[in-house]
This record gives C-alpha cells, structure tokens and sequence, in this order.
RNA sequence: GGAGGAUUAGCUCAGUUGGGAGAGCACUUGCCUUACAAGCAAGGGGUCACUGGUUCGAGCCCGGUAUUCUCCACCA
C-alpha cells in the first residue's frame, strides 16, 4: 500500500490521473448497458481560442453531475463538440492574414476555409488539453464538430424541410448589417450601447421657392439622400394642407413630397419625419405602404454609395465622414437650425463591434410564429422542459411571445454553405445540387447558432440509431443566462419540430463569473482570469470547489482568491485526515469488512458520526438532484470538518491508544467506512485528489467506477445527545482550563450515570483533564459549575475559586436559561402554535422547554448553596404546567 | 417604457415547504496538542435596505418605496 505524502502537493496528484481514466475507458457510455441512462451535451465551445473561467465553471457543473451518476449507477454520457464559430473564427482568420498583409479575396474561397481548418485543428487541440486539465468526464468516442460531413448532411435536410414546409424563406428588407465583417446579422447579435450622439434639426425647403420650409429631425444625417418623402400624421391639421407639396432634401437639388401616414407621432418633435426607406426598417414599412421604391445611399462596408441620388463630394466617403459634412455643408448653406447632443442607444455588432448598419438586402429567414408558439404551448404541458432556477423560463417565454423571424444568411466563408442554387430567377433548394446546366449555389453560409440549434438531435444522429434511443432527448443542458436566447431557445423549438420531443429534461442555469470588484472579465479590461493559471496555483481541484460552492444557482459569482485559499484549505485538510485514518487503519480490508458486524460494539462516539453521516448523505442527495451544489458542499464541508475531524478523530485518539483491543480495530473500522463514503461525496467536486487517496483505500481502477454511497441501515438514533453532552463538557473543561490550567484538580458530573466509561475517558483526555467521575450529588468544594442537558458538570479547583465569579457566572446562566424559558412559554402557551403547529415541532418544543426548566432547576439548587436564592417564578410554573 | 435579479457581520456570500440569524476571509485571545501552524481552542461583530400587510410567529409570503445591476423594447 502507497501512503499519502505529508503535505498535499496538487500537481504530484493530478499528474497522470486524467490520461489514466482515458486509458481505461471509464468516461465512455455504452449504449447496450441495460443501467438507466443519463446524458449531457456539452455546449460547444468555439473554436476561437482559449477557454476561459466561465467555461471552467459551466464545465465543472455538468462533470459533477456525469461523475455523481456515474456512481449512482446511471450510464451517464457526456458528449464532447466544438463549435465552428462562423463570424468569430472568421474574423479571427482574416485578422491574422491581414497582419500579413494578404486579404481573405487575395487567397480566394477554398485557400481561405483551408487556413481556417488549420487554426481550428490547432485550437481544438488546445481545448482539449484544457478539457484535460480541468478532469472533464468527456466521451471523446463521440466528440463531433459542427462542420463535420454528417452534421452538415443534418443541417441541410432541416434546412430543405423547413424550405418545403414553408418556415424559411427569402426576404427583402432591412436587416441589421455589420459593415466591419460585412454580413447581416440576426437581431440577437446586436449590442445596444449607450453613445453620444447628436439630434440634428434641418430645413427642407420647400421646391416652389416660396422660402418655406419643415423643419426635420434626424440622428442620421448621412442618410438624408436616401430620403423618398416627408411624412405627417393623416390627423395632423397643421400639416394637412402641405399633402403632395414637395421639399428638398438640404445639400441637394432632389425634391421629395409629403405623405400621409399613420406611423408618425403628431406630438414629437416637429411632427414631421423623413422617410428613408432603404435605411430603417420603420420607414421601410412606411414606403411599402406608398409604393415607393428604395432609394440606396450606402454600400456594404459603410461608405456612401457612388450614384446619382449622392452627390459627387460624398461618394466614397466613409458614413460617419459623410455625416459630418452633411452638417457642415447644411451650416454653410443656412439649413442646419440647430444640433442638441444627446445620449441614445445604437446598436453595435456583438463580434465585431462596429456600428450596426440597417440596410435593404436580400436574405433568408426562419419564420418564426409558428415553431414559437408551439415551443410555448408544449410549456404549458407536464411535459416541459423545466427551467432551474423556474424564473429563467419566463425569460424564455417572454422572449418567444415577441420574437422576430430569424435572420440566418451570413455573407461569409466558414460555415454551412446554403443548399440553395439559382438560375435566372430560378431558385433550387435541395441537399444535392440540381441537374442541369447554369445554376450557381448561394455564396452564403448559415448562422452559427442554425447549427447549434440541432445539437441535441444531430449529436447522437451520427450512424448510431441506438444512441438516439438510449441517450435522447438529454437529462440536463448546464448553461449561463446570456445563451438562452442564442441556444436554449432555439434548441427547444427546433428539436421540438423536427423530433415532436423536448431536447432535455432539465435546463440548468447559472450566471457570469465576475472580477473580484463584480465587473464582467472582458479583453478590454484586461481583468480576464485564465483557468490554468489559477490550476498551476492552486490545484484543479480547488477551482472545482470553488467554481461550485459559492454560488446559488442562477447567480453570478466573483472571482476572489480568498475563496481559493479557503478551497485549498479544505482539500488540505481531507488530505490530512485521510492520512491519519490511512496510517492507522492499514489492517482494515473495506472490501471485506462491513460497520455491522461490529453495531454491538458501537460506542456512544461511534454512533454520533455515523449518524451525522447519514444525516450528510440524504442532504447531499437531496441537493444534488435539486442542483443545489453550494448546499451540498456546505454540508460535506461541515460534516467534514467539524464532526469527523475536529471531534471523531480526536476522540478516535483515545480509543486507539486505549488497552482495548476489540475496541480500537472497530475504531478503525468506523474511521475507515466514514472516511471511505466521505471521498466517495466529495469525489464530483474534486476527482483528482479523491481519486488519489480512494486508490489506497481500495484496489480499483477508479474511484468513478465504485458506487455512491448510502446511508448506513443501524439504530445510532438515540445517542445524538448524549454525545452533545460530552462536547460540551470538553468545551466548558477546556475553556475554564485556559483561564486557570494547573489548578483544576477533578471533575465531576452530577446526575444519572448516561455516559459511558469510555465518554468520561474521552472527556479527560479531550480537555486534558485529571479522571472524570459521576457523583450522584452536588460535591461539598467550590468548583465552577455548569448545568448540561440532563447534568451538572463541577470542575474542581481546589478552593481556588472567586466564590463571587462563581455566583457571577451561575446568574448568568440562569438568565440565560430565563430567556429560553419565556420563548417557549410564548410558543406552548399559544394556541393557534399548539393547534396549528406541526406534530413533531410541538412534541421538540416540549423537550426543549422541559430541559430548559431541569436546568434552571439545577442552576438554581447550585445558587441555594452560597445563600442565593433564586425562586423558581411564575413563568416556570405556567411552562411546566403547558408541557403537561 | 417593460421584465427580472440583488440589498443579511468589516469584505464576499449562503440561508431548502415561515418556527431560536450562518460560512469563508478579516479581527481579538491562548496554544508548535504525536493528521494538518495553510493548523487547534475560545471570542467579538448583524434593527436581515426602508415601509405597510398576512400570520400566534416573517430574512423567507403579499403590496409599496429606495438604491443598484442585468436583460428586452423604443427613440424619425
């Protein structure tokens, strides 16, 4: 047998482990076990570059849950993918091409996907050795990539389906555009800021010469020479009579006319708005309305456009160039009234984070009403998928009762290209290109989430049918609120369409990780935290702990390095213990011996810890399944620390130096069987350092392959508080000890005999005391007195006691004992409590008060003797009579 | 404009059907006690944001207010 090194070193313990239980094969699922299946689908990182925490912690959520079913006896699946990451794995290509100098057309089409798969190989090589370092319980047998043959196969076969059925179509209207990557977005991948922008009043004088004018208000001047009308309310008296008059857009010699519309606002600004309908979506509906026919002022890359509608001195400029020189142009021209700044909100590209551009394009669409409202009413069923925290679904559904058609068509290179193809004004869409001569496919590739949408079925539809059947639809999606939208959604109502299933049971939220000042971990800030920094430092295993014990579900976390220590801590301590059960219990065989054959033996001790075992086992279970890991690691860290290290262990101390044979090996076996089932718990939070000692405690490949632990089935019911007894008994010793520790001579419990022989050995020893012996009265020396639950404990000192200081402390206690009284009068006396109240409150409430008036009791009897006397009062009396 | 979080000890946060306010870190005191000084033992510290209500009883449930964060929508 190995032994455990003094000091617990992370890196010596998580070196090798993982290539171990790849070796082994222990995270991968078999799909003809006949165990109850589980699953997770990992979301799929992109292929952009480095995980960071917060992928560190949305990991270590689901491995938690694969390794606790695992042991649970589930055949647990958890299946690894990567994501192509259309926009941000291209921009990060062209950026890394335009550091040399070369644009993504020098090389063309097919050398550029060419250079983006090398940096996707060399990137998915280092995810995985992230995956690696963080313990990932991943099935790399079924890793699949979301550009991989059989998942564009998928992705085409929706794509033509949702065509047939009429759920994706082509459409001409304005769309968010990002002039900086030059595609068109969807609205989800537009950012709202708020910017300083400006309002600008200009005159548009009227054609006839006349000199009169409508004063309009723009944010956007640069986009006036797209303009196709004036527009005013049709109630709009003031304006009525202008109907069909035409004005002249400044700086220009185009003259437009006054419409009537119903969009217009009669009481903001002037009351007159221009229409650009080319340029914003609302004036778009507006100009369909008229039949007017667009009027394009704005290129693809944000410059304005070389055509008759923009003057010559524009042409070519950059639109944020061109809109200061339409204000100046129209200052020096005596049409500008006057600019008020103003803070307004603009949409911004989420990747590249240039100005989002509302231009008229031609792109194709997912309808969206009908899979939204299916996905709404299957919520209304038993059947739904369940939102943990439940808040989050609302979030869901307000989302899909406003949603929008999705925009899908991206104008770039990476990606599923679309099955479409043309041919004079022909379209074809299928999943194999059409017979015939002339027909050119659709440049365009599809939106990254299209893909990702299909994950749940597409993940297990890989020439597996019995994946499908086992593994589908999935038991949890673990993911962070910012994603509902782009993934969660659009998960449900894809799966939902194409299966008539949900993708997964369960939908498990959590929040961002944040700075240790609460601010968001951006590049711009520079406060990002690199996860394998933090596991050089502090271990693996302590990040785990970290990243799942400080949090409640839903919310976000703070990242702070006095959480890690405090992790470290903890782990330095199991590792400790573990190395003193370890050391001692090296005849104990956990495979062969079992704690009931040795229940006769059981001391009062023995029974305590296995019964707060127990207690911690059905708390963890409880919290597990509900996602409430804070709770359970709460639990497991008390149990551990305060109950099995800080109290059994030292009382173990006594028992193993005792002359007791027969006692000290069932000492080892109850050191042994608790700490076995603690690695066991603790093993989902962090595999490597319970994998490490679990191997020494048993022969196996893994700790992941034994079994969760269960509650052990003995009677250790009744011994709870007698044991509490004997606590506070060391604790009252040894807190008089410190303050006079030579001069106590013996200790004495007043009372009926309860404990044991070896209770007041432990007593002893625990608070280093002389013998501790049972009196059956009060002793005749001055000794500072406590009254326990059910006894007086009298530690002598040898007539070295302040008598006054003694009657000082029993006042108090007394006091003390007052309070508790008058609360549980006011309880018992009241009747709605008594009547309303549970059973079993009631009958704990009664115990309670009743050692609250034995104690009193006691302490008052104790006072007697130095000429105190303190009546028992009323309000014990009336206590007393309501226990009755 | 709409929605949802958050507000508890000096700091960061838990608090599971309503039933005596908790942890980690920090602080004070005493200890190198044969698993652990990254430890052990003891201790101080909180009108649970404010306010009304429900209840025998509210940190928890309901209404309102304040502060703060986030999301969605709109802004010619």
């Amino acid at each position: 047998m190995k032994t455990l090194d003094p000091k617990f070193d992370h890196k010596q313990v998580e070196e090798g482990k993982y290539e171990q239980w790849l070796a082994d094969g222990v995270f991968t699922a078999d799909v003809n076990s006949d165990k109850k299946p589980y699953s997770i689908i990992l979301p799929p990182p992109n292929v952009t570059g480095k995980l960071h925490l917060g992928h560190a912690w949305d990991t270590t959520l689901q491995d938690m849950l694969i390794r606790y079913k695992k042991m649970q006896g589930y055949e647990a699946l958890w299946l690894p993918g990567m994501d192509h990451a259309g926009i941000a794995t291209q921009s990060k290509v062209e950026n890394l091409l335009y550091e040399q100098g070369i644009s993504k057309h020098d090389i063309g089409r097919d050398a550029f996907i060419e250079k983006t798969w090398e940096w996707k190989h060399e990137y998915a090589d280092f995810i995985r050795s992230q995956w690696a370092k963080m313990g990932l319980a991943l099935d790399y047998s079924r890793e699949k990539f979301t550009l991989d043959s059989d998942v564009n196969e998928t992705v085409n076969e929706v794509f033509v389906k949702l065509y047939e059925q009429g759920l994706i179509y082509q459409g001409y209207r304005i769309t968010n555009w990002d002039p900086k990557a030059q595609t068109a977005l969807s609205d989800i991948e537009v950012i709202h800021q708020d910017v300083e922008g400006g309002e600008h009043y200009f005159k548009y004088m009227a054609a006839d010469g006349s000199g009169d004018y409508l004063e309009i208000m723009t944010t956007r001047p640069e986009t006036m020479f797209g303009d196709g009308a004036l527009a005013v309310h049709p109630d709009d008296e003031r304006y009525s009579s202008l109907v069909g008059r035409e004005y002249i857009i400044p700086n220009t010699g185009r003259a437009v006319p006054v419409i009537q519309d119903e969009y217009v606002s009669m009481d903001k600004g002037s009351g007159v708005v221009k229409i650009t309908m080319a340029h914003d979506p609302n004036d778009f509906a507006v100009a369909n309305r008229h039949g007017m026919k667009p009027i394009i002022v704005m290129d693809e890359d944000g410059s304005m456009s070389a055509n008759e509608y923009v003057p010559t001195e524009f042409q070519g400029l950059d639109r944020f160039e061109a809109r200061k020189r339409q204000i100046e142009l129209a200052d020096e021209n005596g049409l500008l009234v006057k600019v008020e700044k103003i803070i307004h909100s603009v949409g911004h590209s989420e990747r590249s984070g240039a100005v989002v551009e509302p231009l008229l394009s031609k792109q194709w669409y997912v309808k969206m009403e009908d899979l939204a409202s299916r996905s709404l009413e299957f919520q209304q069923t038993d059947d739904k998928v369940n939102f943990v925290p439940d808040r989050f679904e609302t979030t869901f559904n307000r989302w899909m009762e406003n949603i929008q058609d999705w925009c899908i068509s991206r104008q770039l290179w990476w990606g599923h290209q679309i099955p479409a193809w043309y041919r004079d004004g022909e379209v074809y869409v299928g999943t194999e290109a059409p017979e015939g001569e002339g027909w050119t496919r659709d440049e365009d590739v599809l939106d990254t989430w299209f893909s990702s949408a299909l994950w749940p079925f597409v993940m297990v539809n890989h020439g597996k049918e019995d994946d499908i059947s086992k593994f589908f639809p999935q038991s949890t999606l673990v993911t962070g609120y910012d994603i509902i939208f782009f993934w969660v959604s659009r998960m449900i109502f894809q799966t939902l369409h194409f299966t008539d299933q949900k993708p997964f049971e369960d939908v498990l939220i959590h929040g961002l990780i944040r700075d240790s000042e609460g601010r968001k971990m951006s590049k711009s800030l520079g406060n990002g935290v690199d996860p394998m920094d933090v596991i050089e430092e502090y271990g693996v295993d302590s990040l785990r702990f970290f990243l799942t014990t400080n949090s409640a579900p839903g919310q976000d976390l703070r990242y702070q390095t006095e959480k890690l220590d405090s992790s470290w801590n903890f782990i330095n301590k199991i590792w400790n213990v573990s190395r003193y059960v370890l050391s001692n219990t090296e005849e104990v065989d956990m495979s062969t011996v079992n704690i009931a054959d040795y229940k006769d033996q059981l001391n009062n001790s023995d029974k305590f810890i296995i019964n707060r075992l127990n207690e911690t086992i059905n708390n963890i279970n409880y919290n597990m399944d509900k996602y409430e890991f804070g709770e359970a690691g709460r639990s497991l860290y008390e149990f551990i620390w305060d109950d099995f290290a800080s109290w059994y262990i030292e009382v173990s101390k006594v028992s193993l130096h005792n002359d007791d044979v027969d006692a000290q090996f069932k000492t080892k076996v109850v050191l042994k069987t608790v700490l076995t089932a603690i690695i066991k718990l603790l093993h989902p939070y962090m595999p490597f350092v319970t994998e490490e000692i679990y191997t020494q405690i048993e022969d196996v490949k893994s700790i992941v392959l034994t079994t969760w632990p269960e509650v052990i089935e003995l009677d250790v019911t009744n011994n709870f508080e007698l044991t509490k007894d004997v606590i506070t008994a060391v604790r009252n010793i040894k807190a008089e000890n410190d303050l006079k520790p030579s001069e106590m001579v013996s200790i004495e419990l007043e009372g009926e005999p309860v404990l044991s022989d070896f209770d007041l050995l432990a007593i002893s020893k625990l608070a280093k005391t002389n013998d501790v012996n049972f009196v059956a009265s009060t002793p005749e020396y001055d000794a500072f007195s406590r009254v326990l639950d059910g006894l007086v404990l009298h530690m002598n000192s040898e007539g070295l006691i302040d008598v006054e200081a003694k009657i000082n402390d029993l006042q108090a206690q007394a006091k003390k004992l007052d309070g508790e009284i008058m609360r549980s009068l006011k309880m018992l006396s009241n009747e709605n409590f008594v009547s309303k109240a549970p059973e079993a409150k009631l009958v704990a409430e009664k115990e309670k008060a009743s050692s609250y008036l034995v104690q009193k009791t006691e302490t008052i009897e104790l006072l007697k003797d130095y000429d105190v006397i303190l009546e028992a009062s009323e309000v014990e009396a009336n206590l007393a009579e309501l226990i009755k």
